[in-house]
DNA sequence: TATTATTGTTACAAAATGAGACAATAAGAC
DNA sequence: GTCTTATTGTCTCATTTTGTAACAATAATA
């Protein structure tokens, strides 16, 4: 959970109470998957980005206006996973430290130390579209690798956790090729992209037959990449 | 959504606001997908058992709770699968109804009438252990089998229609049917548990030899059921 | 022109699945 | 008792899918 605004516009009647949204944005850097982790000003709290629902507006609009306030970017894969209830995963300390070392201390919301479940989302984008934008709070956002993450706030880590376990699930039935690469890649960037989630190497010959059997791409001209090597194909999705 | 207890104690300060849950209980009669639906007095109003969460209670533990209120047992398996947030999927139209054909309008609370957002989650349950119990609202609770539902209040069609795609998906990786099924049962039970989920027929054959050599089975006496052919075995979940 | 690394494709083996056949066997009919 | 009936457990063979390796094609470089 983090704020999208100043403290002026964090009234409690704006806002749904107890309820927050936070998002485990994956993008591929073509070797690495990597998530979007800020970080809050002179505490060494990492989080990931979130908010909370507007009264008025539904959930999956707040979740998306979130996600392009963070990244700049429209039309964004989202996928809801977990909605994490527990009693003990809030931690109003943290918050009031937080607003304390952005000399807001004595500005914070009460309903902000409150206890908050928060649905959780993953989000699948194009890593090189992304401008990561930090908000009014002052705090950085930055690309992490999903195997050398920082020590993260409340029980984010878990969340990151179940994100990358569904994400698996989910490889297969859902093209998520489709939205971590640009519109034309190679086979080997597809595979790398199956390998970087599934965390074990697949079988080239294989990969490729399988992939090309579902009948989802289209091939296009090759990719000269200036190395002393056959090309490969680029392909998209249909 | 629905109540679980008096209104006296249905008290504002008692609840997380604007936020409930709804559960998809399934059974399994030995021929058909059953799931628990209540009817409101005097309403027609058909809905699925729900309720809310308690200030001092984690999520699951409400859900639990209230499961356990509806049909008598410990121990549900429980999963939570998708959460509603959509503007327009509460209904306090219905809410006041419901209130007045108990002769309780007086008594509403106000929060009552205000947006949920919805956490979703199914069960599955042994049918056979099942006392389906009703609340002080006066309400029925009744199986109704899955292709023969009456038309459910607000979004709760979709949510049921939710919750059995996403059993179909989990139907491989969970072992479901130890969870529907006796705790022995013969190869055509099981068979005939995923036969209901997927909403097809397999081959008998096939079937056999897959689950068999999935190696979770144990085998025990045959079971005679006084009928003019060969006795099948008992298998049990190791 | 030969070398190098990677690619697309093919070939064959191994495993999984589809589809059917068949014997075994409880209980009822005679 | 013996025959009939319906269902079960198992086996066989064909088909499909996957694992594994081999090999030729080919950009760039030496």
């Amino acid at each position: 959970m983090r704020f999208k605004k100043s403290t002026q516009e964090l009234q409690k009647e704006n806002f749904i109470q107890n309820l927050s949204y936070d998002c485990v944005i994956f993008g591929f850097n073509g070797k690495q998957l990597k998530i979007l982790i800020l970080e809050y000003h002179n505490t060494g709290f990492f989080a990931l980005p979130g908010g909370f629902i507007n009264r008025n507006e539904s959930l999956d609009d707040a979740v998306k206006k979130g996600v392009k306030n963070r990244t700049g970017l429209d039309d964004i894969y989202l996928e809801q996973f977990q909605t994490f209830g527990s009693l003990t995963r809030s931690d109003p300390d943290a918050m009031k430290r937080i607003f304390k070392e952005n000399d807001m201390d004595r500005e914070i919301p009460d309903w902000l130390l409150d206890r908050f479940i928060s649905i959780s989302y993953y989000a699948l984008i194009n890593y090189d579209k992304v401008t990561p934008t930090p908000d009014e709070l002052s705090d950085s956002i930055d690309w992490y690798s999903i195997d050398e993450l920082p020590v993260l706030m409340m029980d984010h880590r878990k969340i990151v956790a179940k994100a990358l376990q569904v994400l698996q699930d989910n490889l297969e039935k859902k093209l998520v090729g489709m939205n971590l690469l640009p519109s034309k890649f190679t086979m080997k960037q597809l595979q790398m992209v199956y390998e970087v989630i599934l965390g074990e190497e697949l079988r080239r010959t294989t990969f490729q037959r399988r992939i090309l059997g579902m009948n989802i791409l289209d091939r296009h001209e090759k990719l000269f990449q200036g190395k002393a090597h056959k090309a490969p194909y680029l392909y998209s999705f249909k």
